[in-house]
DNA sequence: ACGCTCACG
DNA sequence: GACGTACGTGAGCGTA
């Protein structure tokens, strides 16, 4: 056994790496049939053990094996080079948990299973393959990673499990057109995107290798660049000799790396069924613990048949809530005790307390963390100190709690590094409010997000309803530790053993929420949506809404005056014409007035008794009656000024100079953002007055305002998704549709087209994206409502495909209680079986549904895009507004800011959807907003 | 807390 | 046969 490894000897080494996620993605998100958990690559990784195991016997075999892991993402390299590997895609989440899981997985094969931190596994393979050829064995790598092609010769080959090909020194010639020992210098100046070293620009592995095979090696090639007869490669070696030289660096092995064990420590070992049968049981992989408890001649262990629980069936939680594995940190010592777990985990769920709700004035109060169901631990930070009988409490610090600085500094590389993923609900917030003090979070998941994906229309997202409702358990409630009204206090006057059980609740509820919906996602199939639409919205939202648009306070300021003396006008005409002083803003009051008082016709009561006064009432009464002009009028005055340009004035932060709106991902069923605080989706725009207000959205001095906006998306997609020939081809043809769709339905020639007729037709257009109805439409265009009808069965006759849409989705809503978009995103309809006027309700929102959600997951895909199509013009996103993105950018990149900004918008559809109708986008520009639309 | 009204897409 | 209806939002105000 114990002899010193050399001659006739023969090392293999597994590239762990490569195993796994070749078992991640060859197989489909299997979970663990007791928990959930997902194993997929486990079991692939375990299946491909087994394969290597059983294919290995014979003369050729082995005499000493290993399976390579990288460990930590921080290797030396990124020391020479910090974007190194810079554009990795994150790992995906339900990968993370398994990592661990495969080294058990090669320690249960009884295979040694060697990773040092700080190195690539390349770097490991590269040392122990010098190691074995030196000692005069053979090695054989199995891994078709290119990087690793430079270690090949002189008794180190390669092998493709795959493809069963072995690859040699001339394999290694068919791949780079050098030989081994010139691999470096290949890649050095072709460069690897992968791994985004970045090489010579515009230099591919063909050139690298014509001139390495010219010129000898790349020291030589470097230093008789200026030979070189085309003028832009010797140009760009010259000006990137050291970026090259950097890249060589960078992609050539380290053949020393440090290790803690010899090669005669890697023997190969007789499986052991001891180590392995409790493994593959604990995995509950049925197949394989048979086949290879039949191999080893071992009766398989029992795998408990638990049964899944129902889909989406609240279930007891197996571990009570309760306060005792709650904890509070004061120390950095206790602190780095929680990040070591987190570390070995790989996932936290992480909450924040904060003094307020506006993550733009809110300071950090504490943080809580949990890793495990029922222990989570709260870091309070700037608690003050409690005084019992002080109202007004006091500005010293609460005793045991750490420096603020000091538990930041400890937590930040645990936060922003892309191998621990940090699990929040709503972790915009939270995001946000690190973001404020310099650490950006990254990866995250939001279980928020997972239950919106999962059941958007069923109910909300909060964590109250989450926690109630999937995991029977009620939160604390806040109201008993602030108070409310003019006592309430802020979270940092919270005494610290209120908070602390308080805090460390929610992270403990957020991390049992994630590791129940986590399966769940799988199960019911909206993974894509939540990864595609939901998760990576996150980050660019936060900056966005970070980043703010300036508004102009003189501005709003000037129009509040006038809007202040016109009203005052308008309210001596109204007062003179009704013969008294009343409240012209109440609606009751001018009911009674209007109908009662005057004796004007036709007053209808709503449910509360109360007449309706609304715009369409007093419109119609306007053509008879002087009063209700000046109403109107003073209304809309009146909306102007206290929506818009008094309350915008509030939310000018005083620290930027600008607005900071809040989107909210889960407010809309449709999947539309949401605005608030101020909403900023619903600036006026259709009457002139208000469009004016616009012109205080301003942009910085030596910026512009640029708007681009999707023209008739959702009338596009009714085409697309109902597939009207008709409507698809006037799109084709660029033709005003309205004026089509007339032309179509009245038999108007499109040059005899009148404006009214065309109002006609749109209003139907529009209609019918929102489930028409006979009635509904009667109402907009002021017809008869059996005309109104006569309209719908013509269009429905010219447009056959609109009725087929309408019924299809109304069964299918039906049948499966959600409808969906064309990406993919559920939209559920509870009310949809419903009796009564619900049933129409219903059914019309399960129609418009899909054509609106569309055209929202349309521009989300934009705007998830866009950061990156944007990231080297001076140029910021800062609102949207549904179907139109607002930029800012400097004077001078406004053309380049439309053309880039615009592909990605136009494209956002592809590749996941082939749209029959083409994506077009309007763009504009100018100083204020009122300009740019 | 709730309904009415009205701003937007 | 009558009922009551255009889809999706958020904010301010009056009224209870």
């Amino acid at each position: 056994m114990s002899t010193t490894f050399g001659k006739g000897h023969h090392l293999h080494l597994i590239d762990g790496s490569a195993f796994i996620f070749r078992a991640y993605h060859a197989l489909p998100p299997l979970t663990r049939k007791s928990d959930g958990l997902p194993i997929g690559a486990v079991s692939g990784f375990c299946n491909m053990l087994q394969r290597y195991v059983e294919t290995n016997t014979g003369p050729d075999a082995p005499t000493h094996v290993a399976v390579i892991f990288d460990k930590g993402s921080h290797t030396f390299r990124n020391d020479m080079y910090d974007q190194y590997k810079a554009n990795r895609e994150a790992m995906p989440e339900d990968l993370r948990p398994q990592i661990p899981l495969t080294r058990q997985a090669t320690i249960a094969f009884n295979i040694a299973c060697e990773e040092k931190e700080g190195f690539e596994a390349d770097d490991i393979i590269a040392t122990l393959a010098v190691q074995a050829r030196t000692a005069g064995g053979r090695c054989t790598i199995i891994s078709s990673d290119k990087d690793l092609m430079q270690l090949v010769g002189d008794g180190v080959e390669m092998l493709d499990a795959m493809k069963n090909k072995r690859i040699d020194r001339d394999g290694v010639f068919e791949k780079f057109g050098v030989y081994p020992d010139r691999v470096v210098d290949v890649q050095a100046l072709a460069g690897d995107s992968v791994d985004n070293v970045p090489g010579a620009p515009g230099i591919g592995i063909k050139t690298a290798a014509l001139l390495i095979n010219e010129y000898g090696d790349l020291d030589a090639l470097l230093e008789r660049a200026g030979e070189i007869k085309q003028p832009k490669r010797r140009e760009t070696l010259i000006n990137h000799a050291d970026q090259i030289r950097l890249s060589r660096r960078l992609v050539l092995l380290d053949e020393n790396t440090p290790l803690d064990f010899t090669l005669d420590d890697l023997e190969v070992r007789e499986p052991d069924a001891d180590l392995l049968m409790p493994f593959l049981a604990e995995m509950e992989f049925r197949t394989l613990t048979k086949r290879i408890a039949d191999q080893l001649g071992v009766t398989p262990p029992a795998i408990e048949d638990t049964p899944a629980t129902a889909p989406d069936a609240p279930e007891v939680a197996d571990i009570p809530f309760d306060k005792s594995g709650y904890s509070k940190v004061s120390t950095g010592a206790e602190l780095q005790e929680w990040i070591d777990r987190i570390y070995e985990r790989g996932y936290v769920a992480v909450d924040t307390e904060t003094t307020g709700l506006n993550e733009m004035t809110a300071d950090l109060v504490g943080i809580s963390l949990c890793v495990e169901a029922g222990q989570a631990c709260y870091i309070p930070l700037i608690h003050k100190a409690y005084r019992g009988d002080d109202l007004f409490g006091s500005d010293d610090l609460a005793e045991g709690q750490m420096p603020l600085n000091d538990a930041l500094e400890m937590l930040k590389p645990m936060l922003e590094d892309p191998s621990i993923l940090k699990i929040g609900q709503n972790m915009k917030y939270d995001a946000k409010i690190f973001a404020q003090v310099g650490i950006h979070v990254a990866p995250i998941d939001d279980t928020m997000l997972m239950s919106y994906a999962m059941h958007g229309g069923l109910h909300n997202h909060g964590m109250d309803a989450l926690s109630d409702r999937y995991l029977g358990h009620t939160p604390i409630p806040i109201k008993p530790l602030l108070g409310s009204g003019k006592s309430a206090i802020t979270f940092d006057k919270v005494p610290l053993e209120d908070a602390v059980p308080y805090a460390a609740e929610d992270a403990d509820i957020t991390l049992r929420l994630w590791q129940k919906f986590k399966p769940m996602l799988h199960r019911t199939q909206v993974t894509r949506v939540y990864e595609t639409l939901e998760r990576p919205l996150v980050p660019v939202l936060a900056q966005m809404e970070r980043t703010g648009i300036k508004v102009d306070r003189d501005t709003l300021s000037r129009m509040s005056n006038a809007f202040s003396q016109s009203m005052a006008g308008l309210e001596d005409e109204i007062y003179e014409m009704v013969g008294r002083k009343f409240n012209v803003g109440s609606p009751k009051q001018l009911g009674e007035i209007l109908f009662d008082e005057m004796g004007i016709e036709g007053g209808k009561k709503g449910k509360t008794g109360a007449y309706a006064t609304g715009a369409d009432v007093l419109e119609d009464l306007a053509t008879e009656h002087e009063l209700p002009r000046r109403i109107l009028d003073w209304r809309q005055l009146s909306k102007l000024k206290s929506t818009y340009t008094d309350a915008l004035q509030e939310h000018i932060n005083p620290d930027t100079g600008r607005v900071h709106t809040s989107y909210s991902i889960t407010g809309a069923s449709t999947g539309r953002l949401a605005s608030n605080s101020p909403n900023l989706q619903n600036i006026p725009i259709r009457t002139e007055e208000g469009r004016r207000i616009r012109e205080a959205f301003v942009a910085e001095d030596g910026k512009t305002l640029v708007a681009l906006d999707y023209s008739q998306i959702e009338l596009r997609i009714l085409a697309h998704i109902a597939d009207i020939e008709a409507l698809k081809q006037a799109f084709r043809d660029g033709q005003d549709i309205h004026a089509m769709t007339a032309s179509e339905m009245f038999d108007v020639p499109m040059e005899n087209m009148t404006p009214d007729i065309r109002r006609r037709a749109k209003a139907i257009n529009f209609g019918v994206i929102y489930g028409i109805s006979g009635f509904g439409l009667a109402r907009n265009l002021r017809i008869p409502r059996s005309e109104a009808q006569g309209f719908i069965d013509r269009y429905f006759e010219r447009f056959p495909g609109i009725r087929t849409y309408m019924d299809d989705t109304k069964a299918f809503a039906k049948e499966h209680g959600y409808v969906q978009t064309l990406f993919g995103r559920r939209i559920h309809t509870p009310n949809i079986a419903a009796k009564g006027p619900h049933a129409g309700f219903a059914a019309r929102a399960a129609i418009n549904a899909p054509i609106q959600g569309t055209a929202a997951d349309v521009i989300r895909r934009a705007m998830v895009r866009m950061p990156d199509a944007i990231a080297d013009l001076p140029a910021k996103m800062l609102l949207q507004v549904h179907d139109e993105l607002l930029f800012e950018v400097e004077q001078g990149a406004e053309g380049a800011l439309i053309k880039a900004a615009r592909d990605v918008m136009e494209g956002a559809a592809d590749p996941v959807v082939k749209l029959d109708v083409t994506l077009n986008v309007d763009a504009g520009q100018g100083p204020n907003w009122a300009v740019a639309h």
